[in-house]
DNA sequence: CCGGATCCGAATCGATACTG
DNA sequence: CAGTATCGATTCGGATCCGG
């Protein structure tokens, strides 16, 4: 299993080793969101095998990154530890970076909750979110809540059929609901505006107006 | 060749489609911090196989990050686009987040030029680095100048026998000179002090004194 | 259903040899 | 110098199976 070294001592060979092996960055993104259990993981990452996903959790928990907790008579988690956790702004800037590079989906590609939380995320920008949002974003069978308060995004995710699980729903009526798809990307990288993105079928409102979109559009952006 | 999708569509997935296959960053690492040759790439990655760096080099020009460019009657380099040059910040954050997990080297461990030059960036807390210094470290067969000049480092990579390519060597003598090993890390952490670091033989310092070697250890350091 | 372990064919990687 | 070609060693992917 141990991981073949790349013979060099460096901290950035040192971090390759231990995140950059297939999957390990995805399930690191995923429980970025919160802890997950193995099927939640199995689950949101629809094509990793099981063995893959069992040897990846262990090697993440042997080099400190991920600890496996159990909750009192609900079963396991994996976790991030306080050092896995510091990966954070380096996850969200490589989404940042590769969404510049993300072309058209294709057939099979899916959009899962934790991806598209974590889309979010790094799309939103504090400097520009002087005012308070509340909206509801759908795409596919995925539905989040977002709420912008004092320059800090909190997303919840909405589960089908049975409410949240740990999390509340914040109280109250989204402003704004719409549902959207891949094109949303569009919105994102400015090269679509609001209007635009209307008028296209990009963004469907449910609720709200083209102004609280605009909000939306100022509030998650990545420009080339 | 086309690397098995991830089946997410998703800026983080993309990011890791493009750079996180084996041995890709340390490619980047290296043309970070100068464009390379093929060969240059090879000696300083000497445990990837030639076919492997062939592979990568093309998916990372298909994928936009890396460039091929024929020198005017000097060959050919590779060297890192605008895109690609966009990189560096995560590349360094991921090298101080290796840092805390690297233990001691294993037997054929080695470092190159271009691995302890970018350690140096890393490291280095530009907020520290009030007044200049110039100083020169070697590690083995690797030795690097290292210039201080308004919160910016420069790092020049003295070549054993020959006077260094591209690049001029600073003018003037480094006020500090001195050889060290992989203990480094622990003058780098703050758990060895320089005085320490000195009479435990971690760092044998050949021109300068202690309080040269204090400066620099307030320059480069990487908290846990 | 949860949390994996096992098995096996397919794809990738590693080591070496070789070439324009 | 700048790669290709080859081939055995590993790892990955897909499916199945198992204990609680």
């Amino acid at each position: 299993m141990a991981a073949r070294s790349y013979g060099q001592y460096c901290g950035v060979t040192t971090a390759v080793e231990l995140v950059t092996e297939r999957w390990a960055l995805l399930i690191i993104r995923d429980l970025l969101v919160g802890p997950r259990r193995y099927t939640d993981l199995k689950q949101g990452l629809p094509k990793i095998p099981t063995n893959i996903l069992s040897a990846r959790l262990k090697e993440l928990q042997e080099g400190g990154v991920i600890r496996r907790v159990a909750l009192a008579r609900c079963g396991l988690v994996y976790e991030l530890t306080d050092y896995g956790r510091e990966l954070e702004p380096i996850v969200l800037a490589l989404g940042r970076w590769g969404f510049r590079s993300m072309g058209e989906p294709k057939d099979d590609d899916v959009v899962t909750a934790d991806s598209l939380t974590m889309a979010l995320r790094t799309a939103f920008r504090p400097e520009s979110a002087s005012a308070p949002l509340d909206f509801q974003i759908r795409v596919g069978p995925v539905e989040l809540r977002g709420q912008v308060r004092d320059r800090e995004l909190t997303v919840v995710q909405i589960a089908p059929p049975a409410p949240p699980v740990g999390g509340s729903l914040p109280s109250g009526e989204a402003e704004l609901r719409f549902a959207t798809g891949p094109g949303i990307r569009h919105l994102i990288a400015g090269t679509l505006t609001p209007a635009e993105a209307v008028t296209q079928g990009v963004v469907t409102i449910e609720k709200g107006n083209l102004k609280l979109l605009g909000r939306f559009a100022e509030l998650f952006r990545i420009e080339p």
